[in-house]
RNA sequence: GGUGGAAUGGCCGAGAGGCGAGGCAAGGGACUGCAAAUCCCUCUACACGGGUUCAAAUCCCGUUUCCACCUCCA
């Protein structure tokens, strides 16, 4: 069996993936800041990374898997304001928004996901071990600073020299000894929530919060730092300045997922609301949204259009409805097993397209296999695409996708209905008036649903209407 | 100005020196009462200009276009 290789951004090389700890993975993602509903960019990073962590466990690895929230920084103030709410209330609302996204797509809750401001009390620690070591400073006006030219890494991960960095429109050097020196923890201005502090009263910096809740669940160092490109800089260039300089060995890899696009453009607040989960979840189901964002590669960018997204879902309705004729006629689910090509394609940096054409070839087969009552080829094929989409998180087995809050003995009793209609059909047919079963059938698909002739008799599913309803 | 990334067939999307991934769409065929579903076949590409090589989409040099980051960002 071959080894996981994974990409590192430091090095920009793909190479072996050897944990810290033989058996072990210890991942820290950077969650999101809640201070506005998640759009489809947000969710891939939790896919793609919850891809990356199951397919960890499937190796074997015992893995550690933090994703943290920010609930406190300057956008939720400015939200709170805006929303006339308190700074607290806003955090609390839109972190619920992720986490009804992130079970929509059947993203495994992190191992712990820790909040920003449950751990001011390690964050303050954090910021006095870097005064003591002489990295930081606390100029007298609240703030703290660190002090990055004393840091000979700073800026390794993005490859940029200090002094070829745009100044920063805002930068105040009236307290800082460079303005290149990013607060580590900020003095609260009036009516912003705050912590006392031995220099101030204050609240955590953009930063700190990350290094600090990393320390506190994953120790000093730990094998995969992930999160969104564009935080290679500042945010991961800061987190790293911030631990080398207490000490910590810190991450020894770097993934990052690229976006997701509109029209070629990354996504922004001018694309408006359209591009929210909550709104595609209007169109498509939650296992075909993951799939669409788990089909690319995470280090691709991803080109979104309706038309995509539509096409996408439907090629797994495809695979979705294989999986069910197949356990239909073997009488009980598949056993997931892995493909060798599907093993090789995820060990080689997560190649999920490479990983697909397989499913294609083994979904072929299986359909063959069917048309030619093959049992043991449709169970091999049904076994290899379940483990598949299994690690991918989109078996539609899954009981996550599987609606729990649907009524058993109202399925039943719309499946004995349906049936009813279909024997009427059946008869039509056999005394050849196709007319009336025609009728009977142009009448069901006005219903939404859907009916297939097969070697077994007649099949029905309810297809979903398409488009915005 | 600095630092990265990208350009592949009608569309999407892998690959990274030689055997042309895969999907969608389209056309043809099989099956079907007609459909649907399914299967088979067809269509065959690497931005541009040089170079290296027996062999380049892949390596090198140059050019163009696009995207991103440079202290809010997934």
């Amino acid at each position: 069996m071959s080894s996981l290789k994974l990409y590192d951004t430091l090095s920009r090389t793909v190479s072996e993936f050897i944990p810290l700890q033989p058996g072990k993975a210890s991942i820290y993602l950077c969650g999101a800041t809640v201070q506005a509903p998640p759009h489809i960019g947000h969710i891939r990073s939790g896919v793609n990374f919850d891809i990356l962590r199951r397919w960890l466990i499937k190796s074997g690895f015992d893995t550690t898997f933090i994703r943290n929230v920010t609930d406190i920084d300057d956008k939720i103030l400015h939200k709170a304001v805006h929303e006339k709410a308190p700074w607290w209330a806003v955090a609390l609302k839109y972190e619920r928004a992720f986490t009804d996204a992130y079970t929509a797509l059947n993203v495994l809750p992190p191992t712990y996901e820790p909040r920003a401001t449950g751990h001011i009390t390690q964050m303050i620690e954090l910021i006095a071990s870097l005064i003591e070591r002489g990295h930081a400073y606390a100029p007298g006006n609240g703030d703290v600073y660190l002090e990055v030219r004393k840091l000979d890494s700073y800026l390794t991960l993005s490859n940029q020299n200090i002094d070829d960095l745009l100044p920063a429109q805002d930068a105040d050097e009236t307290f800082k000894r460079d303005v290149r020196d990013f607060a580590l923890w900020k003095a609260a201005k009036a009516g912003d929530p705050f912590w006392p502090t031995p220099w101030g009263n204050g609240r955590p910096g953009w930063h700190i919060e990350c290094s600090a809740m990393a320390f506190a669940y994953l120790g000093a160092e730990f094998d995969i730092h992930g999160g969104g490109l564009d935080l290679i800089f500042p945010h991961h260039e800061n987190e790293i300045a911030q631990s080398e300089a207490a000490g910590y060995g810190f991450a020894k890899r770097w993934l990052h997922n690229a976006w997701v696009t509109a029209s070629g453009e990354k996504m922004s607040k001018s694309l408006g609301n359209s591009l929210q989960v909550t709104e595609l979840l209007k169109s498509v189901r939650g296992i075909e949204l993951r799939w669409y964002l788990g089909s690319a590669h995470y280090r691709s960018m991803l080109e979104f259009s309706p038309a995509a997204l539509e096409e996408s879902a439907v090629g797994f309705r495809r695979i979705e409805n294989f999986l069910l004729r197949a356990t239909k006629i073997l009488g009980s689910q598949p056993e997931p097993l892995l493909s060798a090509d599907f093993v090789a394609a995820m060990n080689e940096d997560l190649a999920v397209p490479q990983a697909l054409a397989g499913i294609s070839e083994q979904l072929r087969l299986g359909n063959s296999a069917i048309t030619e009552n093959d049992k043991v080829a449709i169970a091999s094929a049904a076994s290899h695409i379940r483990g598949a989409l299994e690690v991918l998180g989109c078996d539609p087995f899954d009981p996550a996708f599987v609606g729990g809050a649907q009524d058993e003995s109202l399925t039943e009793a719309l499946d004995g209905v349906i049936n009813l209609v279909l024997a009427q059909r059946t008869a039509a047919r056999d005394r050849k008036d196709f007319a009336a079963s025609d009728q009977i059938r142009d009448g069901l698909i006005a219903l939404g649903i859907s009916i297939e002739d097969t070697a077994q008799g007649p099949r029905w599913s309810i297809s979903r209407s398409e488009g915005s309803n």
